[in-house]
DNA sequence: TCTGGGGTCCTAGGACCC
DNA sequence: TCTGGGGTCCTAGGACCC
């Protein structure tokens, strides 16, 4: 039995999450901004309409935000993450295999279910709105890349209300025809460039290249997606989550850092925050990074950037010693004298917990008295809030903390913050 | 004053092995 | 006058995604 793929996509996420506890939002154009309240990451309807392109810079385009009174918020990812759980739990009601592949986006299987599938979709999306109040889109097909597709088409046609079959429309070529490549998934600005260069516009151009010729131009990735189009499945339905094999945690500073002092509060706090994420999929990292950079944007002023690894005698997930690792990596990269902008941590050479080989020759470890203490930190962390428990070196004031000028309420997450009727 | 923060996969080329 | 064949592993860089 072929499979058929749903591709279930939340409408303008972010935005929907605070209209959700903001109904006066509705109608009104809404913008939310990266982390730092730097770029512009997530557009309602209206604000597209007015012009705000994605991704732009906060400060660019402030006078249109004036102009057109649009409504400002900085990302509340405590916020969105939960709404994308509830999102999830509701789409799993009406398939049971589910992939769920962004914080707003999930495939799902249909295969047997009820034969009108546009049907089934439509009270998919009745569904989610209800039960969490985030409006959906739906795009249906064979493939995961025509299923991509779809709910772009559904996206963009209001006429079609938010649910497209592609498997169902009679005419491929004319609807291939007036696809851009760039507007397939898998094909970023590289390829389209490429692509373009060949002659290709297309995604009916595209998909009638020779299979030589792809694979050549665009690797085994771009004959898979070619593939796709052609109706072949080649992306399998991914159910299980694979634990990640790096991670990194970094931030932009609010303001610009000049000290080794505050550098290193910093670091220590993403060092942290990414050792919790080490711990979370039960795993240890055996090469950690460090990372520095000043603002490149400020072209009048010095920069520096630089990079520094180190391999651990035991891979490990122990947040004391990988602080300290890292604040000793950092010692030998900064450079006092500039105005930096920005520091991290990545951890690679990620391993599962129970692969870890100890070393015979380091003396003074204890790992089961380590792994106790990191379990009960992280219990109460969880169930009484983040940074209940922090280390020392993760400082209090954080005069370099991010900025987060327009932000809504923890309303799911918090029980000080859940909204009040009155 | 002001420009985000995560991830994945693939390939070519160098180092090294026998 | 003349320069093997066949592997593996690692890394950097490029492509992509949200």
């Amino acid at each position: 039995l072929k499979n058929i793929f749903a591709l279930v996509d939340c409408n303008n996420f972010y935005v929907s999450c605070e209209r959700v506890f903001n109904p006066s939002l509705e109608h009104r154009p809404v913008v939310v901004l990266s982390n730092n309240d730097g770029n512009v990451v997530a557009r309602s309807d209206e604000a597209k309409k007015i012009g705000i392109p994605f991704g732009a810079p906060f400060f660019k385009v402030q006078e249109m935000i004036k102009r057109y009174n649009i409504a400002v918020f900085s990302s509340n990812y405590t916020l969105y993450g939960d709404m994308s759980a509830r999102v999830m739990s509701c789409l799993n009601k009406f398939s049971p295999e589910i992939e769920i592949y962004s914080i707003d986006e999930a495939f799902l299987s249909l295969r047997g279910m009820k034969s009108d599938l546009t049907e089934y979709a439509h009270e998919i999306r009745l569904n989610v709105k209800q039960c969490t109040g985030i409006p959906v889109s739906v795009g249906i097909a064979q493939t995961k890349t025509l299923a991509k597709l779809g709910n772009r088409i559904a996206k963009k046609n209001p006429a079609f209300n938010g649910v497209f079959d592609i498997s169902e429309n009679p005419d491929m070529k004319k609807l291939l025809d007036s696809v851009q490549v760039s507007d397939i998934w898998g094909v970023g600005p590289g390829y389209t460039r490429k692509l373009n260069s060949h002659g290709i516009y297309t995604a009916l151009q595209l998909k009638e290249m020779p299979d030589k010729w792809i694979e050549k131009n665009m690797t085994i990735t771009g004959l898979r997606l070619v593939w796709e189009l052609r109706n072949r499945s080649c992306l399998p339905l991914e159910e299980v989550t694979h634990s990640k094999k790096g991670i990194v945690s970094s931030r932009s500073f609010g303001k610009p850092v000049k000290t080794i002092e505050e550098a290193a509060e910093a670091l220590a706090s993403y060092v942290s925050r990414a050792a919790e994420k080490l711990r979370i999929q039960k795993s240890a990292t055996s090469l950690i990074t460090v990372f520095i950079t000043t603002n490149r944007f400020k072209k009048e002023e010095c920069q520096y950037s630089n990079t520094i690894s180190n391999e651990l005698p035991v891979p490990s997930s122990y947040t004391p010693e990988l602080i300290d690792y890292s604040l000793r990596l950092l010692k030998l990269i900064f450079k006092p004298g500039y105005n930096y902008k920005k520091v991290g941590i990545m951890f690679s050479g990620i391993i599962p917990e129970e692969e870890i080989q100890q070393n015979l020759f380091l003396k003074n470890r204890d790992p089961e008295k380590q792994i106790k203490l990191m379990q009960t930190l992280d219990v109460l962390n969880k169930n009484m809030g983040k940074n209940t428990i922090c280390f020392a070196s993760e400082g209090i004031k954080k005069k370099w903390h991010m900025k987060r000028s327009f932000l809504s309420k923890k309303f799911t997450t918090c029980w000080d913050e859940i909204p009040v009727v009155k």
